[in-house]
RNA sequence: GCUGGGGUGGCGAAAUAGGUAGACGCACAGGACUUAAAAUCCUGUGAGACCGAAAGGUCUCAUGCGGGUUCGAGUCCCGCCCUCAGCACCA
């Protein structure tokens, strides 16, 4: 009967293509990807008639697989992308790849593979991938950073950065990450451990290119007010603190006998109030003094100071806080506010690195400086007073707190905030001081002695010193067949033809820079690239750059919330500057998604080096694991296929603990668009998103459902006679479908207009249960049921299409009788009418007490009275309010009655 | 320790301005179809108690815990507890 209606249906249609009747993900995937690669359907040029929107994803370092990271960041941009074409923006959506960095060395070291063929093969496999995924970037855009096309621009960059002063040279204590034999800038060293492998990172001494990112401190801190409605705060907070801004002023201490050239020692506080209650100068044992100094010092000086330069530069055990410890050399200063001779002691709690490495002890007042006196029996005085409660504790513990200056000569009885302001004003007047304010950020080291990043265009000449490469001889390329040991020097130095060349000032014979930059430079500016990116000659057009930037929105990890994000943002502070640019923010939204984690599945074994006795886990795949489950199913006992027991978790995925899920194999079994649906919907996008396997099953089972329905219908819809709208007729039935349809409408753009992407799906199943709940057949639909159906299959097929773009450009092509596309065909997205999304019926809820007592139903437009006189003619709230004292009635307008009674 | 998120069924989660808590999905259970299975479709599903032969109905308790404001609190206020993340001698 069935297989006959679709004959008859064909003969009648002869322009329509053929239907399955089932759902087949893949050929449905294959068709569509090839017609829009043919098309050229997602291809953008400039256009000035429509609204921009430049959507854009962090783009991935090419390991050599997807893995569901990606296509969770993936599938939210792409939704985002086709959501706004559909709303008429003209939609910039790329994708590049980061592909510059460390695992292509590590590779050519374990392996003996070339990086470039390692990395290039990586990309071939990944784009692959992408496309399978049927993600609608303009491909045309891609870029490499490896190329020299590419990293040409990053050598530009730095050569302007040097000409204007940001990027200079020094020997400096490197972070350095014995794992993975590599320098680390600070923010990849952040918390002691390395950002890639975890290790502990420790110091080595080396010179180094730095990037002045301290200088646009203030502009990064200031600008987020630009950008704040529309970062997550967690990210700003996070670069608030990494900046590190903190107010304060620096004191001169005159040393009494000069030594050398060094006449007095300069510290920073933020406690300028508590100054007569110093007791000592603390100084860093890197401190310059202590250099200048060190052959006088006392034998037990000397040592100690080696002792701490020593420790600093071990691995810290950066959970354990270290003991205080120091010495006094010997010397004294001179406190300019109260005259008072102090000794000046080395002590392995200040930092070099850290304000000007030295302090004023104040134990009274500050928690450190009084463990400090404790320990070395220092004097202890207290110089504010709380003007609160009393504070008793003196000798055990330091009072902390702004108050009331006590002992404090002519600054006796200000309060702390008024001497903060006084004295360091009073410094600068009397020249040993000032007002100042320090910052936690460092300037960016940039120099890697690694092969796989873009060499820095720098030469070293003898007569000229250090010499800027000319831009016209820009890039500098990467030889080939270059040796590369992993042990940590620079590969490049070792290449004769690289490292030898002429002197771009004078002509004879230099050696170039051998480091190469860190990869982070390159994600710095790609999505300019990406607006202009086959420029041969400037990293970017600025016309072309003017129209797409900033960026609309931006989607990625937060994990790197003070590496990338901050960097960036430097970036184009540095960009606007040289005229490149015009605005300070390059990124006008950012959404942080959160990870993709599984169940896993783990024995633990007692590990006797391990002092915290976590012990060692050894994971077994989930798929060996046999799991037992009780009857509202939780896991109640797992064993391993031998039979252990073993215990589970829910953790990050990765290939380590077995718990990772292929993408290619998720999109084999259930297709793209099923598993783009499952990623968007199981969780809302910033959580984290647990995966599991009959969750992607119920994103099949739901593309099913539309597919089978617009197949039974497939003739009615697709039949293009139309009635006039007004003389229609249609049911109760149709007018309830087409409210659910303009409700949904209204729900999925709502969601969508606030980057929701879980409940507009939601909002999509509910749509196609009420289609299905419609229970009228295909034969016998009046002109009124057929138009509610075709009004809110087609909705749904268009809402379909930011989720699942395959099976909605399929379905709208069997409707509409061509090939061509959503957008081709000019599609837009549903627009929803409030008069139909209102209902006519409207359930209203009656409290007792604000207890829900009874419902009843009313029209739509029904008045406050008339809801009150409806709850009071319901035949259970007369029951309960029958001869009690009625206080109050509240009628909350077209939501609620409650009635307040008394006894 | 400091800072910032977050605690809602068996699970992932919904809930525009305080106004029917648990939409949607998963899992589970029962049923229909089938020779059978899969698929599909239908029904049920927060906990407890009660009325009724049944269909169905009623009540109480439920959004981490304890208070408070309010006619009414997942939502607002105060105090705790737990948890995740970031930072950590920053002077």
């Amino acid at each position: 009967m069935l297989k006959l209606s679709h004959e008859v249906n064909l003969f009648f249609h002869w322009r329509l293509m053929i239907m399955d009747e089932k759902y087949f993900a893949k050929k449905v995937e294959q068709k569509w990807q090839k017609i829009w690669s043919e098309n050229k359907t997602f291809e953008v040029e400039i256009d000035s008639e429509k609204p921009k929107f430049y959507a854009l994803e962090m783009l991935p370092y090419p390991s050599g697989n997807l893995h569901m990271g990606h296509v969770r960041n993936y599938s939210i941009g792409d939704a985002l992308a086709w959501y706004k074409r559909l709303k008429g923006f003209n939609v910039l959506h790329p994708i590049g790849w980061d592909s510059f960095g460390q695992p292509a060395e590590d590779a050519a070291i374990k392996r003996g593979v070339n990086p470039l063929d390692w990395t290039e093969d990586n990309i071939n496999h990944m784009r692959n991938q992408l496309k399978r995924l049927g993600l609608s970037y303009d491909w045309r855009r891609e870029i490499f950073a490896h190329r020299p096309d590419y990293y040409k621009f990053d050598q530009w960059f730095f050569l302007k950065m040097y000409e204007k002063g940001l990027a200079y040279k020094k020997m400096t204590q490197v972070n350095w990450c014995p794992n993975c034999q590599a320098t680390l800038s600070n923010e990849q060293a952040s918390g002691g451990l390395c950002w890639r492998c975890g290790n502990l990172v420790t110091k080595k001494d080396l010179e180094q290119w730095f990037l002045r990112i301290t200088n646009y401190a203030d502009q990064l801190l200031e600008d987020m007010s630009e950008i704040e409605a529309g970062w997550p705060q967690k990210v700003l907070k996070r670069q608030r603190d990494w900046i590190g801004r903190s107010e304060g002023a620096y004191v001169d201490f005159k040393l009494t006998q000069p030594v050398g050239e060094i006449e007095k020692i300069r510290i920073f506080t933020t406690r300028i109030d508590t100054i007569f209650g110093a007791n000592a100068v603390v100084v860093a044992a890197e401190h310059p003094l202590i250099d200048a100094y060190f052959e006088c010092f006392t034998e037990e000086v000397k040592k100690t100071i080696e002792k701490i330069r020593l420790e600093k530069r071990k691995i810290t055990d950066y959970e354990a806080e270290q003991e205080k410890e120091g010495i006094d050399t010997g010397l004294k200063a001179i406190n300019p506010f109260s005259g008072e001779e102090l000794p000046i002691w080395v002590g392995n709690y200040v930092m070099m690195e850290y304000g000007t490495g030295a302090v004023m002890s104040v134990p009274a007042h500050d928690e450190r400086d009084f463990e400090f006196a404790k320990k070395y029996g220092l004097p202890i005085r207290q110089v504010i007073s709380s003007p609160h409660q009393s504070f008793d504790k003196f000798g055990q513990e330091a009072f902390t707190e702004y108050g009331i200056l006590i002992n404090s000569g002519e600054w006796t009885g200000k309060t702390s905030e008024e001497a903060i302001k006084e004295m360091a004003e009073y410094a600068r007047r009397n020249g040993f001081g000032e007002p100042a304010v320090t910052y936690r950020l460092r300037d960016w080291g940039i120099s890697r002695q690694r092969y796989w990043g873009a060499p820095i265009p720098i030469v070293y000449c003898d007569d000229c010193g250090i010499v800027p490469e000319k831009y016209e001889n820009l890039p500098i390329e990467l030889p080939k067949n270059v040796e590369i040991t992993g042990m940590g020097e620079s590969p490049l130095a070792k290449v004769a033809e690289f490292v030898n060349c002429s002197c771009p000032q004078c002509g004879k014979p230099a050696k170039r820079e051998t480091d190469t930059m860190d990869t982070f430079v390159d994600s710095c500016w790609y999505y300019f690239r990406y607006c202009d990116p086959h420029n041969p000659d400037l990293p970017f057009d600025p016309k072309i750059v003017h129209y797409w930037t900033p960026v609309d929105q931006y989607i990625g990890g937060d994990d790197h919330a003070v590496m990338h994000l901050i960097y960036t943002r430097f970036w184009t502070k540095v960009m606007r500057d040289i005229g490149l640019v015009n605005f300070n923010e390059p990124v006008k939204r950012l959404l942080t998604q959160g990870m993709v984690v599984g169940e896993t599945f783990f024995e633990v074994i007692p590990n006797p080096d391990d002092p915290s006795g976590k012990g060692k886990r050894i994971y077994y795949p989930p798929d060996t694991v046999q799991v037992e489950r009780d009857q509202k199913g939780r896991i109640i006992s797992a064993k391993s296929a031998d039979g252990k027991p073993l215990q589970w978790a829910i953790e990050r995925m990765s290939k380590s603990k077995g718990n990772g899920v292929d993408p290619d194999e998720m999109v084999e079994i259930y297709g793209a668009d099923a598993t783009r649906i499952f990623t968007l919907f199981a969780a809302p996008v910033e959580n984290e998103l647990v995966w599991n396997e009959t969750g992607i099953e119920g994103a099949v089972r739901f593309l099913q459902r539309v597919w089978r329905f617009v197949w039974k219908w497939q003739e009615k819809i697709s039949d293009s006679t139309t009635c006039e709208i007004d003389k229609i007729e249609f049911s109760a039935e149709a007018r309830k479908l087409r409210r659910k349809t303009h409700q949904t409408i209204k729900r999925v753009t709502e969601n969508l207009e606030s980057l929701q992407f879980n409940t507009p799906i939601a909002a999509l199943m509910e749509l196609l249960n009420a289609i299905y709940d419609f229970k009228v057949e295909p034969e016998n639909a009046s002109p009124g049921d057929l138009f509610a159906i075709r009004e809110a299959v087609t909705s749904l097929i268009v809402m379909l299409a930011p989720f699942a773009p395959h099976v909605a450009e399929e379905l709208y092509s069997q409707i509409v009788g061509n090939e061509k596309g959503l957008l081709a065909n000019g599609v837009r997205f549903p627009e929803y009418d409030e008069e139909l999304a209102k209902a006519d019926e409207i359930e209203i809820p009656i409290q007792i007490n604000g207890k829900l007592r009874s419902k009843v139903v009313a029209s739509a437009d029904a008045s406050d009275e008339d809801l009150k006189a409806l709850a009071f003619a319901d035949a259970k709230i007369k029951e309960y309010i029958n001869g009690k004292e009625i206080v109050k009635v509240i009628v909350v307008p077209k939501r609620l009655v409650n009635i307040v009674i008394k006894g």
